[in-house]
DNA sequence: GCCGTCGTAACGGTTAGTGTTACGACCGAC
DNA sequence: GTCGGTCGTAACACTAACCGTTACGACGGC
């Protein structure tokens, strides 16, 4: 399947939050942060409850309800944020198990799960070095 | 994402070839590397196709047909083969363009290609700098 | 009690990957 | 020239994931 943009929402999302508590407000509601990604809702509370259940925002019900950051921008990373909605690793091994019979059946997924983690882990660095803060510093940059 | 494992099946495919030809064979089918792989034929013939597009691999048609390596396998990395049956980024941005008039929404695209964009050349690099030479050294190694 | 928002279930549409069948195209062997 | 094995590719069904949408109960400030 193509890329998805869960990683993409759920880094808006936290953005716009972050943004608007900065502009005084004490509550983001997932009708206001659907509005400026164009989505749905209901799309938006879902990657926040994932996002919820990784501690990285809070909820609040009832009436004035809505949500906010459960940490600042800075301690947030991208990977945080990657954790949290993207369960899978980045490269799948084969479907059903190779021909254990072979030689290369037997031995093909240690080496590439040997060489996937590697550069899954870097990947991982990779995300760890971006703060939100530094996403939204860099949306905030951009010329009009 | 949930991951895909088209990049598995080229690779295993590409080593199952060489290592065939060093044992003296001409060509491999498409028939026996799917049985080593565990899928159908037919997967194997449209990833091997798309290989060949790339100029991975060759194919013989007629009796006697077969699949045999265009390159050695050390001049074949695992980027080559992923650009080969991977086609889309790896992060997508938003499915429909976000609000225009909102601050976030306006700089967020830009920001967030950027910071993939990084990421992915990281990724590419890594990719680059496994062929598939290693990839069946490392299978060959495997303990029985 | 009212009303706005969250939390979540449910459903359908879209897309991609995968497995499978089928059949024509091709070509070496004989 | 025929035969037989393999590629090349279309076609279809199945699965899974993501996404959008509707609906409705739960919650809590007012």
């Amino acid at each position: 399947m193509s890329a998805n943009s869960r990683l993409t929402i759920a880094a808006h999302a936290v953005a716009w939050i972050g943004l608007y508590q900065r502009q005084g407000h004490a509550v983001a509601t997932s009708e206001q942060i659907a509005t400026s990604a164009n989505t749905n809702p209901v799309v938006i509370r879902r990657l926040l409850g994932e996002l919820r259940r990784a501690g990285l925002v809070e909820s609040r019900r009832g009436a004035g309800a809505g949500w906010a950051l459960a940490r600042d921008l800075e301690s947030i990373t991208l990977l945080d944020v990657h954790d949290a909605v993207e369960p899978g690793p980045l490269f799948a091994l084969h479907r059903s198990t190779p021909d254990q019979g072979c030689v290369i059946g037997y031995g093909i997924q240690p080496a590439l799960r040997g060489i996937y983690d590697g550069i899954e882990e870097n990947l991982r660095r990779e995300l760890a070095g971006v703060t939100l803060e530094d996403v939204l510093r860099e949306v905030l940059a951009a010329p009009r």
